[in-house]
DNA sequence: TTGTATGCGTTATCAA
DNA sequence: TTGATAACGCATACAA
């Protein structure tokens, strides 16, 4: 049994291939009799139409093909994936209820092909943990008016946007509510060393006081040194646990998405992912108007209150 | 700057739209002299040339695409997501690997709408955590002959394939660890009751003897009637440090491919992601031989060594 | 209010 | 060894 067609349903219909893409469509410059739409809309249920995407892409050349392209980890952390199935998720439905489908790809090893990317000719693009060396790379490969997103990385480039949690106002929520001026800072590497160090920057604090995790020795052996009691922020809920051992008055800004796995009596900033319809609707826009050119590069998820 | 097709090559090279596809294609029939080989060659590299998918999907009817639809339990737990997404990757990988493209859908809600798997024309479809009754619905919407594999799931139906944890030797090994017979088993509840009768059957313990995991509460009253120190199954690693307080010799099958989370000195079963290829392998030949048929309905996913 | 005809970029059949 | 050309299924400018 093969699948319908439009000239199935003009056939059996009785009209032409023209006016049944015109009813399905529901084209608004076209006034088509209420008798000829009903009897059109339901021989194309009866025969379970849908329409073929690659011809519709084809003629339109429009897509609706939104890709989510992950940048593995060099070495990879176990609480990363986890936060980047969360933006997954969310980057996915958006996308879903705004009618776009999204093709997932890992980033992985030294010369990747982005062919594809311009192979199925995507709408618009969201890069999840890019680097700026990689980022450069691939940023050859469209540029073409598509829109692109950066997730949870920096990028010294003017023609993209860029999503990373508001870190400004995530150190101010976590002062206040340490109730006095934190001492120590634990962060997580990340990938990007650019994104490290707007991190340290946004905190205030000095290079000495502030440790960027690599394994667990190192960061024991940087705790042994601050006075048990001290305050501290620790960025990164997957680290605080570890710091908990030994230093309780602490701050933890869970950027991760995943405030759970933090004991409930400890200070906690979490982010909204919110922000990401905004972050989809400004990319629907862009895909409908070609011309449409939004000013704001840098979208920043908001400290939850 | 427009995007090169095969008409711009051909033009620039002086030859016929033909002769181009040809050489792209590398089509076995033709014999193209070597001259206006390495010149249409040149030229496509020059001028960036990718194919089409739109255009090549519509033709060949076939996408290249893989769909991978994700079932969202009903009352998620913090681990499930890492289960799902280090399965999603590997997919991903393997079909990337042999030139597919991966859609990602999570299936939500009630009632979602399938229209994607037929609008993209799917070449094939990964369901993970699928249970009895969405199945049931889905199932009507394919069954035209593409190739469906269900994994983590069970479903009553001889149609499709399903990849799930060889829970049998997992058991074996797992008692063979323990060095006695085990006294209790502690296990996920799963999205689907199939699984969850599956796997208390395979482990050879009474009812009265195994707790499927709803609530910390719950699973405290269930260990504070077990004598301390008796030997015990769990499965989930994710289980397995809710336990560890109370009951030290355990033995874990590590169902999530998460095993480090589990301290060193417990004794842990691992599973091979390794029959994904086999799995993705017999997809592949599934979507070319449309007569292609196994036999093997279902894939276990085998205990490591 | 409806229909005809063209083209989107490919692949593949047949002819040259 | 190459080239015209007909589909694939859809959307739309233009005719009727």
């Amino acid at each position: 049994m093969k699948k319908a067609t439009i000239k199935d349903i003009a056939k059996a219909a009785g009209v032409s291939i023209a006016t049944v893409s015109y009813i399905l469509n529901d084209v608004k410059t076209q006034s088509i009799s209420d008798e000829t739409r009903v009897k059109v809309l339901k021989i194309a249920q009866q025969l379970h139409y849908v329409t073929n995407r690659s011809a519709r892409s084809l003629k339109l050349q429009k897509t609706g093909l939104i890709g989510i392209l992950l940048f593995k980890d060099l070495e990879p952390k176990p609480w990363s994936d986890l936060n980047y199935v969360k933006t997954l998720y969310r980057i996915e439905q958006l996308c879903g209820e705004r009618g776009y489908h999204v093709i997932f790809m890992q980033i992985d090893g030294e010369a990747p092909s982005y062919d594809m990317i311009r192979e199925r000719n995507l709408d618009g693009v969201f890069l999840i943990n890019v680097d700026q060396e990689r980022f450069a790379t691939i940023s050859r490969y469209f540029g073409f008016g598509i829109p692109v997103f950066a997730v949870d990385s920096h990028i010294e480039d003017t023609l993209f946007h860029k999503i990373i949690p508001d870190f400004e106002n995530g150190f101010r929520s976590a002062n206040a509510r340490l109730g006095e001026t934190p001492e120590f800072l634990v962060m997580d590497a990340y990938n990007d060393a650019e994104l490290v160090g707007i991190v340290k920057r946004r905190s205030g604090l000095d290079e000495a006081r502030i440790h960027v995790y690599e394994s667990k020795e190192g960061l024991n052996a940087f705790l042994s040194k601050i006075p048990a009691g001290s305050p501290g922020i620790v960025v990164n809920e997957f680290l605080a646990n570890e710091v908990l051992r030994t230093h309780e008055h602490i701050a933890v800004l869970c950027t991760s998405h995943y405030p759970d796995i933090v004991p409930a009596k400890v200070a906690k900033i979490t982010y909204e992912l919110n922000e990401y319809k905004q972050v989809v609707d400004m990319m629907d826009r862009n895909i409908h108007d070609a011309d449409y050119s939004n000013p704001d590069k840098f979208i920043y998820l908001s400290v939850s209150s």
